[in-house]
DNA sequence: GAGCTTGCTGCAAGAGGTTGCATTAGCATC
DNA sequence: GATGCTAATGCAACCTCTTGCAGCAAGCTC
């Protein structure tokens, strides 16, 4: 009982700010755009689109795919979600993160992993030297993970 | 004229090592194989998965994508091409190069840099150290380039 | 609450790529 | 040169997005 109270309440707070980042911008609060967001507050990690799509649909079967991919992009303008891309370049979307991260993925079983800060300092200096400005949500590096390293076949 | 000769013996040996690089596998050369590989003979750098089904239709009209997309997969089996995925995700191809490599995109003009071993050393160790086996064709940064840095609006 | 502006939605079409399946055609053998 | 095994092709359908456009509706104003 006092869970659900909490965390309803933590979730319409949620709302409300992101109401009002999209207000101060001249842009608007739909139905469509509750609704993922909705969903996205109830995801943990990362999602693809199209996974996202059929969540939506599961609250609202009318869900667009066009609306959804397009609210994804103003939810990123301001802040609320990252995209990256998985293997075979499929979107892929945090709740925006404390912290932006690469990820490495396992190209045999699809397992993710974020990057550190360490992980990644040599080359972002060493791009940041030459001028090039890394955005980190956008570093992705594919490879075989420790279990399949010596065994698996690789796919993507 | 000498210089046109030179350069149809090197690629028609190069059509000879391949048919019998398909050949030792017991997979066939076909007439669609050998278009496509002297496309990829023909173009130099990163080339997309759609440019090439649209060089291939150059030559022959009724080429189809499907094939086109299998056959570059047989041709990746047997290291005669990489690909590596460009912003957006798409496929980006590769004639064999001499050392595999990483890439930085530019998500304002596109523009893409080959990284060097010493710009990703730092992360494949990091990463090799935690037993995963990084691939370097496919380790990809997003970011603003130099020139895109101040002004430019970020697209991807 | 009615009107108005303009952002948003839903639809249809299209791009890039993948997959299952029936048919075709390499190529090894005789 | 004909036969047969099986790999490869072409087709249709599908998946993941993306884009243009006409109509709809959020939300400001009076
Ligand atoms: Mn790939
Ligand atoms: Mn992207
Ligand atoms: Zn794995
Ligand atoms: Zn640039």
């Amino acid at each position: 009982m006092t869970v659900q109270r909490v965390s309803r309440s933590s979730r319409s707070t949620a709302f409300k700010e992101v109401r009002s980042r999209l207000r101060s911008r001249g842009l608007r609060w739909t139905p469509q755009r509750r609704a993922l967001i909705d969903v996205l507050s109830a995801t943990d990690g990362h999602v693809t689109g199209a996974e996202l799509v059929e969540l939506c649909r599961d609250r609202d079967p009318e869900t667009t795919p066009s609306t959804v991919y397009r609210t994804l992009e103003v939810l990123e303008e301001i802040g609320l979600v990252k995209h990256s891309h998985g293997r075979d370049g499929r979107q892929e979307f945090h709740i925006a993160p404390a912290s932006e991260h690469g990820h490495a993925i396992c190209e045999n079983c699809g397992e993710v992993r974020e990057l550190s800060e360490g992980d990644v300092a040599g080359l972002v200096g060493s791009l940041g030297k030459r001028g090039f400005a890394v955005d980190l949500s956008h570093l992705t590096v594919g490879g075989l993970c420790p279990r399949c390293g010596n065994s698996g076949v690789p796919l993507a």
